[in-house]
DNA sequence: TTGTAAGCGTTATCAA
DNA sequence: TTGATAACGCTTACAA
């Protein structure tokens, strides 16, 4: 920048205030300092431009895993509608640890970013985030809300579609209707909402609230948790439909578990949709290529995340959202993975198992 | 800080030293700064640290598609490979557009990023990557490589799995083996190698070997391009199915592909095997949860991802890579969408358009 | 409209 | 082992 300045024969400030383009610079000045910025190949060193405006044109993203179609999806978004308003996003993969968010979050606040997009992996530790919206800058959570964490959120409002497609379920004749989700949870049994995740524990009272409508008991034992491999999900499986009264229909809480499952119902023998319905939530490319085609209760999962960075722009303009709570609507989408029940499904066949 | 050196009685440069790890400072008084600073939530602003060591501990990672799986899973190897080295990652997502490019690694250079890990959109347009390379930061080419360009890349060997596909197909009796992908080209028509993606022109050349060592003449008419939506893939399709002399295998460049091939088959009512034999390059989950289960050519994605990230460390550490080029084996993994050529196939079925 | 000088929060240099 | 002081490369008063 002083060799710009020296070049065009202006001072620094001046210099400056051209290639900025802020503060009163003559047309002449300007166009003397543009030339000699081009004839010296000057590029601005944006670190020392953030160190004194305070602002560094940066988002950090902070996400349970990438490498899940759905946050890549999200990611997506983000980082369009980021850029588009000269952000850009620093991005932190945490696997779902708190350890590695409180560290991811710590980094990235050092690090000057100018506000955080987070999918917390945990509702009960929350301390660093309180931490990071006390810095003062602006936090947004996605996908998933805290409950004492007043930061705006935007999520999926899928417990409707939970409940529809549960009710759907239960109408065409299901009773036992099993839930598995990769959530952690203390211990292996359900014992009630909330859960850690948010957007985990909406599906569930989707699901809890239409089997209370009508009327059925709702069966510890056929929610599930912690399928986060393929050979947990399978244990899981198993475990399930030895059951001495197994489900004839199956949740799967994301696209992930979705594949593992059904791998392991195949696996075990057992037919979709003639001695199992399956339903699975998020939406992912292969739900309708294969057979049967999956019912799934889809989500505009971009959208979340335009709309995560859209309310992150906002607030980094000064502005306050109109709202907390940011939701999109999720559809229920019936294709050829759900059906009546069929007595055959009833009988466990825990010799099949591969 | 210089509250913390104040607090703590001592000077801002030994505070510095003390909290930074570096220099000499005593026992006693490294105590008493960090005792200082945990008083004072005392957090270190990394932008003026990198102003002055001239690192911002972060690297760039500029990919054509972050939505694709591909990316996402190799993002996956990136970010947790570089944060242990103590690395944020900074992302860009370019849409595959050369433009959206060359303005991300202007911006990421501005930032002072310490190195690059990039998806070259075109081999064509490189004179931004060489004005990069010129900053004397570390550039490491992720799953395609330039010939121009003297910096390393990290590739998977796709050709001799390509070719082997291919051979396979020939020994079952194909003869006329379409190709499809996403690259867009200057016209529709297959003029030659090389292409703009190294990664397609592995894949095409294995695929030539085996035409050519089976002594079969390539047919311009069956390597098609610009498969980008499922829409243009979809009227692909179609076009190779409406040829007098209709291929009756195909091979799908990439995931994203492989599901629009998939469905517009499906549309069409051709039936994979026995129809059409169909393989996918890349590696994906649903691969073997579909009927028939795919056969593909499978790539270890997550550690192409580890590699870029190790060989830019290197870099950054000042070393040198053994060489610069890094490849990855590819497997193919044979399963049930491959089978021998039927009569019915070969006539064309232009009429079961949808 | 321009220039001077101070400042952003660190680390690097050099002397003590 | 420590401290004073000068960078780092910009922006921002304030004055001219």
């Amino acid at each position: 920048m002083a060799d710009v300045a020296r070049l065009a024969g202006v001072s620094k400030a001046t210099a400056s205030r051209a290639l900025g383009n802020y503060g009163a610079v003559s047309e002449t000045v300007r166009e003397r300092v543009a030339t000699a910025a081009r004839e010296l190949d000057y590029r601005p060193n944006e670190l020392a431009r953030s160190m004194n405006t305070g602002r560094s044109m940066s988002i950090g993203v902070v996400v349970g895993d990438i490498e899940n179609g759905y946050f890549g999806l999200a990611m997506r978004g983000i980082t369009d509608t980021a850029r588009r308003a000269g952000y850009d996003v620093v991005l932190a993969n945490t696997s779902e640890s708190v350890e590695a968010e409180i560290d991811a979050v710590k980094v990235l606040l050092d690090k000057r970013v100018d506000g955080l997009i987070i999918s917390p992996a945990s509702a009960y530790e929350t301390q660093h985030l309180h931490d990071a919206r006390d810095t003062g800058r602006p936090i947004v959570l996605l996908d998933r809300r805290l409950p004492g964490l007043d930061v705006p959120s935007v999520e999926v409002d899928i417990a409707p579609a939970a409940r529809a497609a549960t009710t759907a379920l239960i109408e065409s004749g299901h009773r036992r209707i099993a839930f598995i989700s990769a959530l952690t949870t203390d211990g292996p049994e359900f014992t009630g909402l909330p859960l850690g995740v948010s957007s985990v524990t909406d599906r569930l009272e989707g699901m809890l609230q239409a089997l209370g409508a009508a009327g059925l008991d709702v069966s510890a034992d056929l929610i599930r948790f912690g399928a986060v491999s393929r050979e947990t999900t399978r244990q899981i499986v198993r475990q399930l439909f030895e059951l001495p009264d197994p489900p004839t229909a199956v949740l799967a809480s994301d696209s992930v578990i979705a594949l593992d499952v059904l791998l392991a119902l195949r696996e075990r023998g057992l037919t979709v949709p003639d001695e199992v319905s399956f339903v699975a939530f998020d939406d992912f490319s292969w739900a309708e290529l294969i057979d049967p085609p999956l019912t799934i209760v889809s989500q505009p999962v971009h959208q979340v995340g335009v709309t995560a960075a859209e309310v992150l722009l906002l607030m980094l303009q000064g502005g306050r959202p109109a709202t907390q709570r940011h939701t999109l609507v999720a559809d229920l989408v019936n294709r050829g993975s759900t059906g009546r029940p069929r007595l055959s499904a009833r009988a466990a066949r825990p010799q099949d198992a591969g």
